[in-house]
RNA sequence: GCGCCCAUCGUCUAUCGGUCAGGACACCAGGUUUUCAUCCUGGUAAGCCGGGUUCGACUCCCGGUGGGCGCGCCA
């Protein structure tokens, strides 16, 4: 037996239907994840339905919560599926329907296994089998290494073969896209199709994701779930992009693409056969890049957002205000939980001082004199502007023969507490006269009395 | 143990018998930014090993090695 697989075909009729069948046991893994990314974009790309089917058929392990987790899982990565989820559990008669039937047609018999009961076995057709799987190629199997297997528990329940072939025969699925550890399962359910008198769906297996060992990617190498990508920051589309390409090119150099343009250029003809390796440094470059190229709009709420869930502002922000610190913040984002540390100081006057910076910085003899300097010109500086703000400066600088670096450096962790953040003179601009003249007023009192030597112990209380 | 599958820079990959083996991430160096980030330049870095086939192999074949998956009354 062969079955020609013919998924690489740029033209095929949009009947296409394919299905991402998990289990609800937990919560969803990458490499799942990722199968239901391969199955979405080919039924986009050919026109086709892309259904969901929830396999909970495992009482004992799966829970309206994972459900829960699953539906909200495909909707933050835009996931949309085209008919309602079909829940495995309701499809139990059609299941012993098919075993009856099997069992009239004598592709199927009853015998028992081991300590326990009667059980229905499958009568396999007991020929060497071959199928041309989309990415994997022509695969086959010997009959020897294809015996008769369990199809109904002496429980009277179907095992997963059974209801899977069965589910995807009422469903119309015309191609299973899955993890590669079903390819050898393939040749069974093919036999199964074939004696149920349905016709055998083409077949795609997705190599698995591994971690730096080659072993399958677990919790133990890093996020492995689609919530703790969720919770750590990462943009749908950002991780969506990065799962699309493990594993698959769309051809050219690219790399950053839109979901219309991933969709028109899918195909498993450039889809690896080799396992590929999860590294979160490109994922976070990915989402850097999301994050830069995201409307300006867009970032704002974004970053509101994440201030208001690092519980950064006391009062509601001002809008004016809020848009343009992040202008200052959007290029330097690369996680949006990280923006409260970063920016913090923007919107609140109690922020961390970053005591390595201030001794390198502030703690320097001369240095609070110069900022002391620098602050007397600033209360009647004619335009708070980074122009004005940053001439200022160099002539302070200058008149006292040191560095303009210096200065700049004792201003900024000053004024913010931090060793890094946006330009300076921008920054102040931003923060505005005020502000500004409070806080170095108070970083003076705070450490001014130790700008000489010997006196650093008093710096860092 | 038996069976099936896989093998290009550290990582993701391009190549589909003839390429200086290309790109991206990461890394290193330089420039811009007086910080960080961004941005721009440049650089280091790969065909698992051994046989064939061929005028010519990363590409095809065989063997080896390494790795993965499967072999449930789990899914």
């Amino acid at each position: 037996m062969c079955y020609r697989n013919e998924m690489s075909s740029k033209s095929l009729p949009s009947t296409v239907r394919v299905r991402f069948a998990p289990s609800p046991t937990g919560q969803i893994h990458i490499g799942n994840i990722r199968a239901a990314i391969f199955n979405w974009l080919f039924a986009r790309h050919h026109g086709g339905k892309f259904l969901l089917r929830i396999e909970d058929t495992d009482r004992e392990r799966s829970t309206p919560e994972a459900v829960q987790g699953l539906l909200d899982a495909l909707e933050w990565l835009g996931l949309d599926y085209d008919e309602p989820p079909v829940y495995q559990t309701d499809e139990f008669p059609r299941h012993l329907e098919a075993v009856e039937t099997l069992l009239a047609r004598g592709h199927a018999y009853r015998g028992t296994k081991g300590e326990g009961g009667e059980v229905v076995f499958f009568r396999m057709p007991g020929e060497d089998m071959i199928f041309e799987d989309a990415v994997k190629g022509r695969l086959e199997k010997k009959a020897k290494d294809l015996p008769d297997f369990v199809i109904l528990r002496s429980n009277g329940t179907p095992v997963f073969h059974l209801a899977n072939v069965v589910d995807d025969i009422t469903m119309g699925i015309t191609h299973v896209i899955r993890g590669d550890d079903h390819v050898e399962n393939t040749f069974r359910h093919i036999a199964l199709f074939r004696a149920l008198g349905a016709t055998v769906p083409h077949y795609a297996h997705l190599p698995m994701i591994v971690n730096a060992q080659g072993k399958p990617y677990s919790k133990r190498d890093g996020a492995a779930f689609v919530g703790e990508f969720r919770e750590k920051g990462y943009l749908p589309e950002a991780l969506f992009n990065y799962l699309a390409l493990l594993g698959w090119s769309p051809g050219g150099d690219r790399e950053i693409l839109t979901r219309k343009e991933m969709i028109a250029l899918f195909d498993f003809a450039q889809v690896q056969s080799s396992p590929a390796q999860m590294d979160v440094r490109k994922l976070d470059w990915m989402n850097a890049e999301y994050i830069r190229r995201m409307p300006f709009e867009l970032f704002v709420e974004r970053f509101q957002a994440a201030m208001e869930k690092g519980g950064v502002f006391s009062d509601p922000p001002d809008p004016a205000y809020l848009r343009r610190v992040a202008a200052l913040m959007q290029v330097r984002t690369h996680h949006f939980p990280d923006l409260p540390a970063m920016a913090g100081f923007f919107f609140r006057e109690d922020f961390a001082w970053d005591e390595k910076t201030v001794r390198k910085r502030l703690l320097k003899p001369g240095i609070p004199d110069l900022v002391r300097k620098y602050r007397n010109v600033l209360t009647t500086l004619p335009r708070f502007e980074a122009s004005f703000l940053e001439e200022a400066l160099q002539a302070t600088a200058n008149v006292q023969g040191v560095p303009a670096a210096d200065l700049i450096h004792a201003v900024r962790v000053a004024v913010s507490g931090l060793g890094v953040g946006p330009g300076l003179f921008e920054m102040l601009e931003t923060l505005g006269r005020a502000r500004v003249l409070a806080r170095l007023e108070v970083a003076l009192q705070r450490y001014g009395m130790a700008g000489e030597e010997g006196a650093k112990e008093h710096g860092a209380s």
